[in-house]
DNA sequence: ACGACATATTGACAAATTTCAATTTGTGTG
DNA sequence: CACACAAATTGAAATTTGTCAATATGTCGT
């Protein structure tokens, strides 16, 4: 599969956020129900389902939604795709040779 | 040691720009000066100056000075404590009773 | 000390992001 | 069907981020 810098980006936009942050750390002891992140976070309820949107795209979290309540989990397909993608891109390969570009 | 939802964010908003992630990756095959990352990327250098003080922020990436010559590279520290820190943001704990909050 | 060069900093502007109020959509209940 | 409720969408304001031109800082060679 292809990885491109944009997809990249997606998955860590996604914890660049200090709100998105809490949410998954709420998200951690198991699934919540958006109305239960609404109450723990201080924010309003348009501004939580735009977060979560950016966290279910970015492929962390994934919704389900069940009457008319969503509820939202920790993706383990995507926490570990995004630990993957964070250690390919950071591996280092063959060392070139050192020296500056400019004389 | 503490783990800020802050100090997350750091890390992460270093990967939330293509052009950072590009500079990433121009770095797996080893140190690279300031000048030959300028000439593969399509950006002034200030611009690149300051993507570098993000990615060192992080931790992800670390300078040497030489000269007037500034060499860059991907720490293998950082780039371990990024990914342990993207682990235990997503590990899974004991997971709560389910059910909405709302009656 | 002076000039040339590499990088960092400053200031300004454009684009993207976060946020909320208002509204819409979807679902279940009386 | 009408109402109530949960979540999503829209539109607008405030903030943050990315970018560049201009300038400053630091280093080397003459």
């Amino acid at each position: 599969m292809e990885l491109t810098n944009k997809h990249i980006t997606v998955i860590f936009k996604a914890l660049c956020d200090e709100n998105r942050v809490q949410i998954v750390r709420l998200l951690q002891n198991g699934e919540k129900c958006a109305c239960k992140l609404l109450e723990a976070l201080q924010c309003t309820q348009p501004t939580l389902s735009h977060h979560m949107k950016i966290l279910c795209d970015s492929g962390l979290v994934v919704g389900r939604k069940e009457g008319k309540w969503m509820y939202y989990s920790i993706s383990a397909d995507g926490t570990e795709e995004a630990v993957n993608v964070l250690r390919e891109l950071t591996k280092v390969g063959i060392s070139e040779s050192g020296g500056c570009c400019c004389k």
